[in-house]
RNA sequence: GCGGCUAUAGUUCAGUGGUAGAACACUGGUUUGUGGUACCAGCUAUGAGGGUUCGAUUCCCUCUAGUCGCCCCA
């Protein structure tokens, strides 16, 4: 009775203690659409960047790391301030000394503005450069749409020819083969120049104008402020409209047409396929003649969600200040992508793992373990431990749990006599080396179970199997 | 920016207008120098704020966050 009394006042002070710690602390999360990349995912964060470096290289791309912060104006005058991502989600800020700028809301702009303030117009063309890094919008998080996501871009600056258009777009399906995607389906239109376009706009006008009842209220908006938008509405009552209305390939005028054609040729030279998508438009202003975006096949209907886009840029160079310099470009989104690598069970990468573990017992063999695993790192030899703890068993299990095929002990006995026993875990079986042997041993027998595991990989299958039974 | 659904332990889920459970994970222990299994013990939760009620984790409202659809895009 009274030890039950004992227990009970205890537990009513510990949590009278709990509560008045909680409502003096506050938890703190992440702020909205912002999220930690955690260890079990870097695995296919880092297949990514591996892959997208390993690409960037064999095609010539250079990095380039742009700041994160720049001036609102040049969003406003690269993307265009029409569009929803200037217009209405970028997050904007002063700073003390008055400045407007924003967090980027993509890279290509930052890009451009790097290559005329450093002078790169003088650079041989093209100039070719990628770029991994964080963008920001201020829209509505949902599955695979957060307020902070990464892109990787490659823009080549300064080559006019369709070829060019042809081998970003090989590059990009090189990095999604590489990682192991499948089933990306290339969306590919033109929208043509300036002047193509202007005279597009006009026919598409005056075919929306005559069916103006049969649009959707946005849309009807649309007809006034960029009529090319209304294309890939995605409204039932639109597309019925949208069906029948001119195409942009029909209207092209002659070069933007021979372009075209040109980079059709260099697809099919390479062995791409394509589906030529009248109705993808892309919602950033600076685009000219192509545009392309890579859909996972489910979606392809839909079309809610594609990994990346891009197209040529003929005019931003001079728009942002420099001479009349084409160029072109794509993005693409990792956070998605690695949403796709998910749903597609690809293949990670996934750094090896340490194969011995260093377990120590006792005062004087803690500080000891130090210098031995200084002396194995240096060798080459990755080495799992927990100093922090006190007994021999709780290390026994964290040395199973990874896995590893030795375990290296340290007790008070072996710091007197400058030894380690060496236990190979397979077998049960330790012996005793000095430690200036320890480096080489362990050297052989790593190297010899990995020959062995190599050739015991058909009789271990077999042994599973049969435990399984 | 608009609409629907959701919020319980580190994770996955139970449950109730009257004391919140499990599994996995984690920590420790089962002769203070040795293993995966087993057993024992411990740790940890009703998102925040209001309202209804004798009493709310449960019912209602607001906020926050997540999720899905629209929109937009990558």
């Amino acid at each position: 009775m009274s030890r039950k009394k004992v227990i009970v006042k205890k537990k009513d002070r510990k949590d009278k203690a709990n509560q008045e710690y909680k409502k003096h602390t506050k938890r703190f999360q992440t702020v909205r659409g912002m999220r930690d990349i955690l260890p079990q995912d870097q695995p296919y964060w880092q297949k990514i960047r591996r892959v997208v470096e390993k690409v960037a290289h064999d095609f010539n791309y250079q990095r380039i790391d742009m700041p994160i912060v720049e001036f609102v104006e040049l969003f406003e005058k690269g993307t265009g301030s029409t569009t929803d991502i200037v217009e209405k989600e970028m997050f904007k800020f002063k700073t003390r000394g008055g400045d407007n700028v924003c967090l980027r809301p993509e890279g290509t702009p930052s890009v451009v503005r790097a290559y005329l303030q450093h002078g790169m117009q003088s650079y041989s063309k093209p100039v070719k450069l990628f770029y991994i890094g964080p963008m920001y919008r201020y829209d509505r998080p949902q599955e695979g749409r957060f307020r902070e996501f990464f892109h990787f871009g490659f823009e080549a600056i300064g080559e006019r020819d369709a070829i060019l258009d042809a081998q970003l777009i090989q590059l990009a399906l090189r990095i999604f083969k590489s990682i192991g995607l499948k089933n990306i389906s290339l969306q590919l239109n033109s929208i043509g120049c300036r002047e193509c376009r202007t005279n597009y706009n006009n026919l598409l006008t005056s075919y929306f104008n005559n069916r103006k009842k049969a649009l959707c209220m946005d849309c009807k908006k649309r007809l006034k402020k960029n009529p090319l938008r209304i294309l890939d509405c995605k409204e039932e009552k639109c597309t019925h409209v949208v069906f029948q209305a001119p195409q942009t390939i029909d209207h092209l005028c002659s070069e933007c047409k021979g372009h075209f054609t040109m980079l059709l040729e260099c697809l099919d030279e390479i062995e791409v396929s394509y589906a030529i998508n009248p109705c993808l438009v892309r919602g950033l202003d600076y685009y000219t003649k192509t545009v392309f975006e890579f859909w996972p096949q489910e979606f392809e209907d839909g079309a809610q969600s594609s990994l990346g886009g891009g197209g040529r840029y003929d005019y931003l160079v001079k728009t942002l200040g420099g001479s009349d310099t084409p160029a072109v470009g794509f993005a693409c989104g990792i956070d998605r992508m690695v949403l796709e690598m998910r749903k597609q069970d690809t293949k990670a990468y996934y750094p090896s793992s340490p194969k011995v573990y260093l377990a120590q017992l006792g005062n004087l063999a803690k500080k000891k373990s130090l210098k031995i695993f200084e002396e194995l790192e240096r060798n080459g030899i990755m080495v799992a431990e927990s100093f922090g703890k006190g007994n021999l068993g709780s290390q026994f299990r964290q040395a199973n749990q990874l896995g590893v095929s030795i375990v290296l002990i340290l007790g008070q006995r072996e710091a007197l006599d400058e030894t380690v026993i060496l236990k190979d875990m397979e077998s049960g079986s330790q012996e005793v080396v000095t430690f200036e042997q320890v480096t080489k041993e362990v050297k052989k027998r790593i190297n010899k179970n990995a020959k062995s595991a190599k050739r015991t990989v058909a009789r271990k299958s077999g042994r599973r199997n049969k435990r399984k039974k």
